[in-house]
DNA sequence: TCGCTAATTGATCATTTGATTACTTTTGTG
DNA sequence: CACAAAAGTAATCAAATGATCAATTAGCGA
């Protein structure tokens, strides 16, 4: 069939004229690998994650049992696929960053965010996480909790310190709630934008800038009440 | 087959406890595609559109054939679902208490996103929302729109003219992504809570209040700044 | 160049899918 | 009561699904 070469030899040309040209028909064990996830993260992303293997393979330009001998099953796949997504686009510096106090918070955290948006607010990002949140809530617990251990505390903890109140590691679920807010309000920010493709702000920066507007006015009094309560408590 | 009376049977049984036993073994049409539609809506909530018809026929206790005396297709049945997922947890009296200019700004929408969280913050509602935005963005991109014409500019035209500033019906991108800061954020809140099950704050009252809290303390601040840039343009 | 290892394919299976058809049974009404 | 309209079912189809396995062939080292 005319197939073979429709599918095989676009790939391989493409390939050629961007580094030094391997007549490869074949794909190191590696390299296959990570073809494959990224042909599925780019599927499951669109149609969610329901999508078909036989689509999968044919982004990749290869036949459809060629996926079983990289996974035991489409599950497998889907989870290499979470793993990928997630660790591709976290930053292991941005909680070291956070925490360095010859900058302010508000500038810290204006520096954070603007990263952060950058590297997952585009389509693939947000719908694999949304599509996997709806799927299996467990991923993106595990998610939601890096999120909150640190970034968010570190948000409390740090500004209370700018702020010279007693340094308490304990942060109150109020005190997280408040901090979410931001995050949520920036995620659906990024869901309107990139998922539902509304016209949204272009000006991310400054979308930035008044959600932490936001935050910093209120925060102070919240963490009064907070240690108040706490008093009370004690 | 057993099968029949397995699912027809305590169906019927459990009507006629409900109210004056009709001993129908047939519904009026219009009572069956409600509770098709119903049906359809769990089982979609669930496990997304990409779910089984034959699912959803089981869950009403019917054929699965017989969907189809009633759409033409699964789509027209998917659509049948978000209309009326999305009409029945919509108050018409909302926007209309948005204007009640006796109660304070900050007290109508303190009421409005209690009455809003309460009718629409569940799992059955969210995950609906979450999986029709990601298959099709039409249908969010139209209710994105309803909240945005019907609460968050009527928001800011409100606290406006609370705050005697002149009465201006245009609403500037920026103000609009503030306000959207709000319900985004509230709307990750119900994501966490109902669709990842996190273990979050359960005190919806304090959420809202917070978050409203951080719109009203940057509001002033975001509207002037837009006058007066308005002024620089004119 | 030969030959072995491993990447890749082709053919195929059992299920499940949305959808259609012809048939059966209930129910309200003249 | 009888009968027609309508609710519902059984049987079935074609296409698509995830998955398996034996056969093939590219590519590397001896």
């Amino acid at each position: 069939m005319a197939n073979f070469d429709d599918q095989i030899l676009p790939k391989a040309g493409c390939e050629g004229a961007k580094e030094a040209a391997p007549k490869r028909r074949r794909k190191s064990s590696e390299d296959r690998m990570l073809d494959i996830i990224e042909a599925a993260a780019d599927h499951f992303a669109e149609v969610g994650f329901s999508g078909g293997t036989r689509d999968i393979a044919k982004r990749v330009g290869v036949t459809q049992p060629l996926l079983y001998r990289y996974f035991p099953d489409k599950n497998s796949l889907i989870e290499a696929v979470y793993k990928s997504v997630y660790l591709e686009s976290w930053n292991a510096d941005w909680d070291i960053g956070l925490q360095d106090r010859t900058q302010s918070v508000r500038s810290r955290f204006d520096q954070f965010y603007r990263d952060y948006t950058a590297a997952n607010f585009n389509p693939r990002w947000l719908r694999i996480s949304y599509f996997a949140g709806l799927r299996d809530a467990q991923i993106n617990q595990w998610y939601n909790h890096l999120i909150e251990e640190l970034i968010l505390k570190q948000l409390v903890r740090e500004h209370r310190v700018e702020l010279g109140l007693p340094d308490d590691a304990y942060v109150t679920t109020e005190e997280l709630e408040v901090a979410w807010q931001i995050h949520g309000g920036l995620l659906h920010y990024g869901w309107r934008r990139h998922v539902l493709n509304l016209p949204v702000s272009n000006d991310m920066d400054q979308v930035i800038c008044d959600a932490l507007d936001m935050y910093f006015s209120v925060a102070e009094g919240v963490y009064m009440r907070m240690a108040r309560s706490n008093a009370d408590i004690a």
